[in-house]
DNA sequence: TCCAACGTTTCC
DNA sequence: GGAAACGTTGGA
């Protein structure tokens, strides 16, 4: 949960006058949502005798034989691919892909980055078919709050993690917790995946360059508006970057936003992982959970 | 075009 | 490693 941000910040003279000054609006409901029964932390710390991941799925021999990645790289390079995939988080939502195929949720994928694009290119705009089908709410500020994205989480969100799982999943889901991405944290448009989904990565900040890809552009990440800082509506005027305006081109230092003060890849998102609110992930591994019960059970 | 602020580099 | 300075981006 986006909760999890420390809330006991730097305490600036001006720290107690203006949080009062913070709203103090309830977190989305998105956010606050635990439909399903485990947190991927679950999975990853109290290995589940219902469902033993591990005994579901068998290492890959490079797997097994990679050492623990050390963790002196530098904090701009873009985790690589087996980086992401083979991180602590990764590997889980691997085994969580492979259990939603392995359950029957999850339809088998193009192998191919070409068929995948395709598959993701086509997958959204049956999306959007459905969503409009639904009640005629196509457009994309879905991933604002209210019951309709209560609904659609709850109910949709196994379709709506089929491109993930299917051609982005291994982009994206690996990708926020090493990104700090959070997931209902105000940047994710809730309908949009697939094909939108690495536009909006990409739109939200997520540099191509960032993302492991070339063009080594960069882009400015935005607020993730819900933490402590991004909610104090005024500036301190007394800390060094509100002093120091005109020449630092920094915003004030207590609303500085917790997930920019992290650098991607960097020891900040490491230790979000065993914290990460990963609801989607968490909601298929609970499917799966259910589903490959009744799978194994007959 | 201006301004706020993120990202990077440089300095201490 | 943190702070300052500056380039740059993105929104109004």
């Amino acid at each position: 949960m986006s909760t999890a941000v420390d809330i006991a910040g730097p305490s600036s003279p001006d720290q107690a006058h203006s949080s009062a000054k913070i709203p103090n609006e309830p977190l989305r409901p998105s956010l606050k949502r635990s439909s399903h029964p485990y947190t991927l932390s679950h999975y990853i710390s109290t290995p589940s005798p219902a469902v033993d991941v591990k005994g579901l799925i068998q290492p890959s021999p490079a797997q097994e034989q990679r050492p623990a990645q050390p963790s002196n790289s530098k904090p701009r390079r873009a985790p690589s691919w087996p980086d992401m995939w083979e991180s602590p988080s990764g590997l889980h939502l691997a085994h969580a892909a492979e259990l939603l195929m392995r359950a029957g949720l999850l339809a088998l994928t193009p192998a191919t980055t070409e068929q995948a694009s395709l598959g993701a290119q086509s997958s959204q705009p049956a999306k959007k078919e459905a969503a409009e089908a639904k009640g005629g709410k196509g457009d994309g500020e879905g991933g604002g709050s209210g019951p309709e994205e209560e609904e659609e989480d709850s109910s949709g969100c196994s379709t709506d993690f089929q491109p993930f799982l299917g051609a982005w999943f291994p982009f994206s889901p690996a990708l926020f917790p090493l990104t700090g991405f959070q997931m209902g944290g105000g940047h994710w448009r809730s309908a949009a995946v697939g094909a939108e989904g690495i536009e909006g990565l990409v739109a939200e900040g997520y540099s191509p360059g960032s993302l492991g890809g070339g063009g080594g552009g960069r882009r400015k990440r935005k607020r993730c508006g819900e933490c402590v800082p991004c909610r104090r509506q005024t500036n301190c005027e007394q800390c060094s970057s509100c002093r120091n305006r005109k020449r630092g081109h920094q915003i004030c230092k207590y609303r500085k936003c917790e997930e920019l003060k992290r650098k991607p890849g960097g020891p900040g998102f490491d230790s979000r992982v065993s914290g990460f609110d990963l609801r989607g992930s968490d909601f298929t591994l609970g499917l799966a959970q259910e589903r490959s019960n009744g799978a194994l059970d007959g």
